[in-house]
DNA sequence: CTGTTAGCGCGTTCAT
DNA sequence: ATGAACGCGCTAACAG
């Protein structure tokens, strides 16, 4: 690998020459500029990176943390991201924080020490305490999907009551009046929120939710198996299901067939989150879309435009759900 | 953050005994030795990473080129390949070739500009030659899914020949004996194995493969949709259908449903990968296993072995496919 | 076992 | 507009 001594020798000029027409800085006649070019050429000159970080101080990476590298969830965020770092000449360093608050702090840690020059994080366990708290050390972070009031302005994030509104909604719009739901772990913010905006939605439709409807999950297929299998064990009777994000609502569609009924017809069932194989599911799940992608498009922006000056001009922080129809919510006639 | 040299002084030692305690190297007296933990500690020092690499020439990064960051295949191998690095304090830095020749070029190129110490490669467009050839430059990488007879120990992959063919016996053992199969694209090593491995099956229950019954598809859903179209559209009957992946088994799946068909006792249907939606399909979808994490977690043993000299044993190249037995295969009586 | 010293490749003042 | 020189924080000989 060729170095900048060496191109600035066989173009005969100074290494800082060398170096501002690398970076497009300053001043550098034309002729002057055009023999380093044809130098840097001829011996296929690559700046290192790295030493360009040490002298700069800036890595040009940005670490990214989710909960998970796989599931269905996450792969749309980070091609998003990466799509748009690579276009600045930015990389993307990836961890897996596994929904758990001290590997999720790992995660950071581990990113930090890699010196990235932000963070772009879809933390799920750790608390706003420790963001403000690391906000402190200066090292620029966005979250993704979780909205913490003090940091609103580096926050990416679904309106959560509203697609649990919306949800309920449709599923009331098709003459539903018995409607069970299961919902998130209760800890989580997103799962409250959903579960609010069903309440808004059942207040304003002027149907009372009944108790007995209303199960704990736990995000996962298994908690929709299982919530289900609750659900059918008490006399309430009911003809929609709403699950608080898809894969349950597909643990859900399992176990119904496994009681014998038939869907939608017997019972509808609607999630969250639009995941990938939503469309695969059998009957095709109507479901709320989850604008992950854009998200990660945002928060990519963020971070060049504060911390890379870039010039970029419409960031979005808050984003509206919305309803994708298939075919899992049926009418009521 | 504080730098070596702070601690040096802190702790009244040289610059290159802190160097050695950093890195547990060679030897250091036990008491010099806590003396400069204890200034570490105190100092909260944190090694530059950067100016580690610089100096060492070891970026400490592996890359990461995947054809989609999103999508259901990729998700478990990368999770696999970031978790055994960081337990060797390697980071991964991802990027996504979108099976596209010229954008996979530009994404190895990209990952050699960030100096990585090695490359995990999952290529699809470039040719054997690009490969071999970026082999001569000395850049240690690994390739997965895919092999190549001089870089063979650095190959990770499924036995895609034994795949097809344990598929297509899976089918004629249920009887089957009028079977469609629609393949991968004609260009594609992987599809070219499968349909040798189909074929070979086939020879050995002495069954004809009929032309009629052999259609190209693209590996999307798209292709399985209109792939069964086709295969319904002409004059020779079949009672299963064997897709050349799970993505175009779904996109059948459904068409067969939009026909008005009955699954599976109408028509069974197998897929290749179990991908992770296979499940959540309905009928489950019986498949052939793709041992994605392992493979990823394999190449990075490799890497982590001969790359960062790091003691590991087994390592294993070739993987074989095992049937994955779900509800999509109906037996003929 | 420990310290000195010379780079690693580049950015960035400061002069000129 | 250009160059000289120093520093980024650390590793790696080489001495001692």
């Amino acid at each position: 690998m060729a170095t900048i001594y060496e191109v600035s020798e066989a173009a005969g000029v100074s290494l800082a020459t060398v170096s501002r027409v690398v970076n497009g800085n300053s001043n550098v006649s034309q002729k002057t500029r055009d023999k380093v070019l044809s130098a840097m050429e001829s011996l296929g000159y690559q700046p290192n990176t790295i030493a360009q970080s040490l002298a700069s101080k800036r890595s040009n990476s940005v670490g990214i943390l989710v909960s998970e590298l796989h599931g269905s969830f996450f792969g749309n965020m980070m091609s998003a991201v990466e799509l748009e770092l690579r276009e600045s000449g930015k990389h993307a360093i990836i961890t897996a924080g596994h929904a758990d608050e001290e590997k999720e702090k790992q995660g950071i840690e581990f990113l930090l020490s890699r010196r990235c020059d932000a963070l772009i994080l879809h933390v799920e366990a750790v608390s706003d305490e420790y963001l403000i708290e690391l906000d402190k050390k200066k090292i620029p972070f966005v979250i993704i999907n979780h909205k913490i009031e003090q940091l609103s302005d580096r926050c990416f994030y679904l309106d959560n009551e509203e697609a649990g509104y919306i949800a309920a909604k449709a599923v009331i719009e098709h003459g539903h009046k018995d409607i069970a739901y299961i919902t998130g772990p209760a800890l989580k913010e997103d799962a409250q929120l959903r579960l609010a905006g069903h309440k808004r939605a059942f207040d304003e439709a002027g149907i009372a939710m009944k108790d007995s409807l209303l199960v704990e999950g736990d995000y996962k297929q298994e908690g929709g198996v299982e919530g289900l299998r609750t659900l059918l064990n008490q006399k309430e009777s009911f003809t929609a299901l709403i699950c608080a994000n898809d894969e349950m609502a597909s643990g859900a569609m399992s176990e119904a067939r496994e009681q014998g009924m038939e869907l939608p017809s017997e019972l509808s069932i609607i999630g969250f989150d639009d995941v990938i194989f939503s469309e695969y599911m059998y009957p095709g799940l109507t479901t709320i879309n989850n604008p992950v992608t854009t998200m990660g498009r945002m928060a990519a922006r963020w971070v060049l435009k504060n911390v890379y000056d870039k010039k970029i001009s419409e960031i979005q922080n808050k984003f509206d759900p919305k309803l994708v129809v298939r075919d899992s919510l049926a009418t009521i006639v």
